[in-house]
RNA sequence: GGCGGAGUAGCUCAGUUGGUUAGAGCAGCGGAAUCAUAAUCCGCGUGUCGGGGGUUCGAGUCCCUCCUCCGCUACCA
């Protein structure tokens, strides 16, 4: 039995910043989210998947004065893109939460109270160089010749400011990562938390007055509360705070928030602090993933090649886009992104191994076997080492999925797609049809079996085409969902769809065209 | 500078606490088969495991040193 006793799994993704459309970067951690809590779904776990758009800052007030329109505007219409996405990506959340929403607003007010009550958040001063064109502050050591390092000119500047008590959590910090192993996903993020915490933490500036595009701190509305306190919220907003007790919550119990790993900083160290401050337990773990490259190349917007995953969607379908990121890299290390690696995975794998097995297989049946075949009185040596190839590999893939391992996941089952390739090429049923037409028919059970199995694996990563399949052998869908469910004693195939096609030459000129729109 | 990663076949990478002739996928070459999306299956790798030194009966795996690449080193997000 590989499914659970029934346990709650809350699973976040970062909430974007809206000064961009979206890149293969959000794409990426959406939907590794998304295939760790489809899985975890068919474990049977109660998940809660959130999504959504951070909307606040200096930055975003900036872009839509920029823009000539009002930030709620700006900000309006680039969350509708990322909003626009999730359906595109296939991705199954259960919300999406603005930070501009009152519920929201709500509920970071209510945190800063919280922390403003339990003595962490003070008024001082915040003290620095400030850079005039630039408007940023550096510390002395960082001025290059008595400039910024934009080469602006600077002055020493004070302003009022509210500061986060920080430096009372570096040894609870240290000894909540020590008691916490699994906090923070890959080890070398950890690493890089931990030394910087031991290097010493300073109190954390958490209002702004330069600007206005921002939550109101309660009490003092000429200043508005640091992004990152704002932003970090979201996941309990999405949650029901403050309505809902965080602490006595089964969602809150098991929380997992995915993010890419330039902002490990922010969700390892102040938003554990922020929690204890307010009483309330930190996250479960947080896990990061790395960059991808673009061609080889550091994707950039004045070089032009940033890799825009609605493209790929749409020429190739979610499914494959969904396969390729997770199956490229390793999780947490960064990768290459070019369209070759894309077509090349898609037909080896998906076309060629996948597609081209379901196809052999319903096929023959449907053709020789009356498009049914039942399951076997009994069954021998070479099939049971088959059925034991394939089942061993599939477990195998359980684990590396739970630790966030999605290329070895997709590794193990294309261990068992190959595995049932190398069955029916030993088998040979077609040399068998005429002869010996029950093992014939005993030989496609045992694969078409097989496939079932597999194609559940693979439903998290490819949800469309595995339902797909499923439909094809008669697979109710209800089933689908529960890794436990056992196959029927009687096949019976349905219409058949092809599964991957094959990308040809001219789906390559097809992408040239899409191109240059 | 400090701390932390990484350097293994043409490419992408596995190699658990040191132990038999260092593995996989992809690409390439040769063959078989014809159920299938011209898909599949079988066979084929003389790699200084970044360089050098050391510990050990034995090191890709531990220690030292050097080289190269990368990340972190707070208040834009």
């Amino acid at each position: 039995m590989l499914r659970c006793p029934v346990s709650s799994l809350y699973v976040t993704t970062p909430i974007y910043y809206v000064n961009a459309k979206p890149h293969i970067g959000h794409a990426y951690t959406t939907i590794a989210s998304d295939v760790y809590a489809r899985f975890h779904r068919m474990l049977g776990y109660d998940v809660k998947f959130t999504t959504g758009t951070d909307e606040h800052g200096k930055k975003i007030e900036q872009s839509a004065r920029n823009a000539g329109v009002a930030p709620q505007e700006f900000t309006d219409k680039i969350s509708q893109l990322f909003q626009d996405l999730l359906p595109i990506l296939n991705i199954s959340n259960d919300d999406f939460i603005r930070t501009t929403e009152p519920r929201h607003k709500a509920a970071t007010q209510h945190f800063w109270n919280v922390l403003s009550d339990n003595g962490y958040i003070y008024l001082g001063e915040y003290a620095g160089w400030y850079d005039m064109r630039n408007e940023a502050y550096f510390d002395e050591e960082e001025l290059v010749d008595g400039k910024s390092p934009f080469g602006g000119e600077v002055q020493y500047m004070t302003e009022p400011c509210y500061f986060f008590k920080l430096s009372a959590f570096q040894e609870k910090l240290l000894d909540f990562y020590e008691k916490n192993q699994d906090f923070i996903y890959p080890t070398q993020r950890k690493n890089e938390v931990v030394s910087f915490v031991e290097r010493g933490l300073k109190d954390l500036a958490v209002s702004r007055t330069t600007f206005d595009w921002g939550i109101p701190v309660p009490k003092d509305p000429d200043h508005v509360i640091y992004v990152w306190l704002d932003a970090l919220t979201n996941y309990m907003t999405s949650n029901g705070y403050p309505e809902k007790d965080q602490n006595n919550d089964e969602f809150w119990g098991n929380v997992i928030h995915f993010v890419g790993k330039e902002i490990v900083r922010f969700h390892a160290i102040y938003w554990p602090a922020f929690l204890m401050a307010a009483g309330i337990a930190p996250p479960k773990s947080v896990v990061s993933h790395g960059w991808w490259l673009s061609e080889g190349e550091k994707m950039s917007k004045s070089v032009g090649n940033v890799q825009d995953p609605v493209k790929y969607c749409r020429l190739f379908g979610s499914d494959a886009l969904r396969y390729f990121v997770l199956r490229e890299l390793s999780f947490g290390s960064d990768g290459n992104f070019s369209l070759a690696g894309f077509i090349g995975r898609y037909n080896s794998m998906l076309a060629n191994s996948y597609g081209n097995l379901c196809s052999r297989v319903l096929s023959f049946i449907k053709k020789y076997c009356d498009g049914k075949v039942i399951r076997p009185g009994n069954t021998c040596t070479e099939d049971a080492d088959f059925q034991r190839e394939v089942s061993v590999a599939l477990e195998e893939a359980v684990p590396a999925i739970r630790e966030y391992a999605f290329s070895r996941y997709l590794e193990k089952i294309e261990y068992a797609i190959s595995a049932a390739n190398q069955y029916m090429d030993r088998q040979k049923p077609w040399a068998l049809r005429d002869t010996e037409p029950t093992r014939t028919q005993d030989v496609l059970f045992v694969l078409i079996e097989q496939i079932y199995k597999i194609t559940k694996y693979l439903y998290p990563i490819v949800p469309i085409a595995s339902e797909k399949v499923l439909r094809q052998i008669n697979v109710p869908y209800e089933l689908r969902l529960d890794i436990d469910d056992g196959f029927a004693d009687v096949a019976i195939i349905g219409e058949l769809e092809p599964v991957f096609p094959k990308i040809e030459t001219e789906d390559l000129s097809r992408f040239d065209v899409f191109e240059k729109d």
